[in-house]
DNA sequence: ATAATTTGACCGGG
DNA sequence: CCCGGTCAAATTAT
């Protein structure tokens, strides 16, 4: 069903996405010491074209991959060329589609936050996130300590908005709440910036949560990319550091995935298409916010099945980035990550931990990943 | 008066 | 039949 990947192919790639890497510690330290802008710049270059090169091969290959799908993949949607790849999550979503042609497909774009409230005044359940929901619900959950509210957009009934959230504190702890978004939002995706209505409002401001992003694997593609738009349109405009993670739902949460130094079979580079697909249609999506890839990087040692940003704009004007799949994966002491900002690991040669004023980057506005990557589109 | 929440009933999938 | 998710009437808040 797949071809192995190239092997020079994947070590080109492996290279590439591990200087990136390199690069990006680079340029933090760069960052912390202040110094020149120039040399900064120069090494976002390197890490744009790095990534550039991963994407474009990853790209390359997944639509090689399409040629040699299955004429039902016609009627799917055109993102569905991550479901090329070997993986056998995508396909499984791809029979998945097939079989349920005949219904209406039901499966929504799903995926699962870990806020942290540290300011534990009873908001667990109402945390805004640029959103307004309804309350409709509430179940105690077999097994669980807390029961599980469940959320549904304001404007269901007005504009049709299918997005629904479930909140339920956590069983571990209890200052955390998992935040399970369904559907995206159909009601507000046009207002000029949702989330920003917070800091209008003058409202309550909260301290800079962190916030554990899942994607789950279901629904289509185009959702879920959409999902990670308005996970990423939620969060960044609101002082939330996100941390987001691509998993199976039929698989451990952290899978031994790997795009790892040794050779990485059939399916992986999916879920990497997976990421580069979401990372491009995220930039393209932005509007006001128009990312680089450099804050969307595919990590790059074991574990790689996710991407994180994060970002603590609101508070702070602060952009942080931080990767740590190792630490992610094995995350007993993620508590203590996420809760100490600044205490990213570092001792491992992927680990990025940048924080350093937004306004002191030169985006350039103009950047998307659509335009690394539409030559090769 | 209207909107939001609460909470037991109901429903459907497994 | 159990359980998670949703409905909807009653209640509470604005």
């Amino acid at each position: 069903m797949e071809k192995a990947v190239n092997p020079s192919e994947q070590k080109t790639l492996i290279i590439e996405l591990t200087q990136g890497q390199e690069m990006a510690n680079e340029l933090k330290k760069q960052l912390d010491s202040f110094t020149s802008s120039d040399t900064c710049e120069a090494l976002v270059q390197n890490i744009l074209s790095t990534y550039d090169k991963a994407l474009s091969m990853l790209t390359w290959r997944a639509e090689k991959g399409h040629e040699t799908l299955s004429p039902q993949s016609d009627s799917l949607a055109d993102n569905s060329i991550i479901s090329e790849g070997s993986n056998g999550l995508f396909i499984k979503d791809q029979l998945q589609c097939q079989k349920d042609v005949t219904k209406k497909r039901k499966t929504l774009p799903k995926w699962t936050e870990q806020v942290r409230v540290c300011y534990g005044n009873g908001h667990e359940g109402s945390l805004d996130d640029g959103y307004s929901w309804r309350k409709y619900g509430q179940k105690d959950i077999l097994g669980a300590n807390y029961p599980r509210a469940y959320y549904r957009c304001t404007h269901r009934n007005s504009r049709g908005c299918l997005a629904t959230k479930q909140v339920q504190k956590s069983d571990m702890d209890p200052s955390m709440v998992e935040i399970t978004y369904k559907g995206r939002h159909s009601c507000c995706n046009q207002a000029a910036n949702p989330p920003s209505k917070i800091i209008s409002d003058g409202k309550e401001m909260p301290k800079p949560k962190k916030a554990r992003l899942i994607l789950l694997e279901e629904g289509e593609e185009e959702n879920k990319q959409r999902t990670a738009q308005e996970m990423m349109q939620q969060h960044l405009g609101q002082g939330l550091k996100v941390e987001t993670e691509i998993l199976k739902t039929d698989e451990e949460i952290f899978p031994s995935f790997s795009l790892s130094y040794t050779g990485v079979d059939q399916s992986e580079n999916l879920e990497s298409q997976f990421l580069s697909d979401v990372m491009r249609e995220s930039a393209d999506a932005m509007g006001g916010y128009c990312y680089s890839p450099a804050f969307l990087s595919p990590a790059s040692s074991e574990s790689n099945n996710y991407f994180s940003i994060s970002s603590s704009c609101q508070m702070d004007n602060n952009f942080g980035y931080i990767t740590d799949p190792q630490t992610l994966s094995k995350s007993n002491d993620f508590t203590d990550m996420i809760s100490t900002p600044t205490s990213v690991i570092t001792d491992s040669p992927f680990c990025c931990d940048l924080d350093f004023p937004i306004d002191q980057v030169d985006f350039d506005p103009c950047f998307s990943l659509d335009d690394a990557l539409a030559y090769f589109s």
